[in-house]
RNA sequence: GGGGAGAUGCCUGAGUGGUUAAAAGGGGUGGACUGUAAAUCCAUUGGCUACGCCUACAUAGGUUCGAAUCCUAUUCUCCCCA
């Protein structure tokens, strides 16, 4: 390898692998990192059942930091979600029940079971919402203890807060105390687990430095901050969307198929930033994988789908869908791994016209849109194109597994099973 | 509290009484070309048991043969003055 930056093993491998876009008081951080155990938080949203790929760079850096021998703590917003975030300016979003907020934890934490290690252990990682203690915020108390740290005159200084004020673009209080309560987060996980570093994306590094500052100021505990780059994919896009969805992280938002599917169809150009910051495997192989050409740099494309597939789900996971992909694909056949929808025998034996059936199964979303998925050439049963709308599946288009392939574009496929 | 501007399809954004399911772009989807990539090109993009029908231009009423376009009330948003 190169030669090594950092005294701490952990920064050189955030740096090695791209995670690292900029941080405070590199020296300092370093010495901290490579003399004992770091607590270091990272905070997620809990607005969804799940996360998707789009905090992953987030899992990862905690896991790194995990084998590396620290302690990581998950920060849940909690008491952030019950506000609604203000950053998604059309809608203030809607507020979630106690219920769903439970639910929502429940399912992020089964995620990050998959990357990282819970427990009681010196370097086990802890859950936590901050709700915790926001919720308990008396305002008076708050101010007067914590106002005076923050000087408005920087605030307005903040990127952030600056872009909005140019564009004329409204900033509510609301919104403006975010960062406030964000650096609360920060100080109070400190005084409650010793944790001296925050990482995150790069737009949220002037939240994170004022969280840095309120330690110092109140507690005179020093603390850090790292922040990786925002990942867009090679065109400039966010990443994370495929087939109009969100690739979600859980099992039971999206399939194994379609997960491993959102890797193996990543640009040319992501490949090797992809590999580096989604898998573990060793630098040199990547920097082989990542020079291949052509078609050839597909072999790499799955390579990287595997990868990334065993650790959010499953070794077994990654293996079928890979299977699938190689029949569905490469043998124009169909796998295990896509999804099966059941119809009645009975429906079939009378016979289906051809756009109810794409719709039902739910290949689009609605009958006019089959009609226009079959007019477009872009529908086919057992691989042979619909010519016409009303063209009826029966019973007798099963195939010798007595099943039917209904295929929407090149890569939707379901697999109808007659019951 | 006073005055002004505005709310259009997934998004941005035209339209200001009549072929307007609503220009244009973006995005999405399908096709061609390829390598299950990118770029490019073409098509498509409210719904429906479909050469017809229904629902749509913040919400509710009204004027009119006819409204996204005019009137009234309501809600929300932004701007300016106090």
């Amino acid at each position: 390898m190169t030669e090594q930056q950092y005294n701490s093993n952990f920064l050189n491998i955030l740096k090695e692998r791209g995670f690292m876009y900029q941080m405070s008081d590199e020296k300092a951080l370093d010495k901290e990192l490579s003399s004992g155990i770091v607590p270091a938080y990272i905070g997620f949203d809990c607005t969804a059942r799940s996360l998707h790929v789009g905090s992953l760079v987030q899992i990862m850096m905690l896991r790194w930091l995990q084998k590396c021998g620290h302690k990581p703590i998950i920060l849940l917003g909690g008491g952030t979600s019950k506000v609604g975030d203000p950053s998604g300016k059309d809608k203030s979003r809607e507020m979630l029940t106690m219920e769903d907020l439970e639910n929502n934890k429940a399912g992020i934490r089964k995620v990050f079971a998959k990357y990282i290690k819970f427990g009681d252990g010196e370097t086990d990682a802890v859950m936590v919402d901050n709700d915790d203690w926001l919720n308990k915020l008396q305002y008076l108390d708050f101010l007067r203890d914590y106002g005076p740290h923050f000087s408005v005159n920087r605030m307005m200084n903040f990127e952030s807060v600056k872009i909005r004020l140019e564009r004329e673009q409204p900033l509510t209080f609301l919104e403006f105390n975010y960062m406030i309560l964000q650096a609360y987060d920060f100080l109070e996980l400190g005084r409650r687990y010793g944790c001296k570093l925050q990482m995150g994306g790069s737009d949220q590094w002037g939240n994170m430095i004022n969280g840095l500052e309120l330690n110092r100021r109140v507690d005179s505990r020093s603390a850090h901050v790292i922040t990786s780059p925002l990942l867009t994919t090679a065109d400039g896009k966010k990443m994370g969307k495929s087939e109009g969805g969100a690739v979600w992280l859980n099992d039971d938002m999206l399939s194994d198929h379609d997960f491993w599917q959102y890797w193996r169809n990543v640009q040319d150009a992501d490949v090797g930033k992809f590999l580096r910051l989604f898998t573990e495997l060793p630098l040199d192989e990547i920097a082989k994988l990542e020079s291949l050409e052509g078609s050839e740099i597909n072999e790499a494309k799955k390579i990287l789908a595997g990868e990334v597939t065993k650790l959010a789900r499953s070794e077994d996971s990654a293996k079928k869908a890979q299977d699938t992909a190689q029949k569905t694909f490469e043998q124009n056949g169909m796998g295990d791994a896509l999804t099966k929808v059941e119809v009645s025998r009975a429906e079939l034996t009378s016979g289906i016209l051809a756009f109810k059936l794409f719709a039902s199964v739910g290949l689009v979303s609605s009958s006019s849109e089959a009609r226009r998925l079959i007019s477009g050439g872009g529908a086919k049963v057992n691989n042979e194109k619909v010519t016409n709308d009303k063209q009826e599946i029966t019973l007798n288009d099963l195939d010798k597994d007595g099943v039917i392939k209904l295929s929407a574009g090149k890569k939707k496929h379901i697999i109808v099973v007659p019951v």
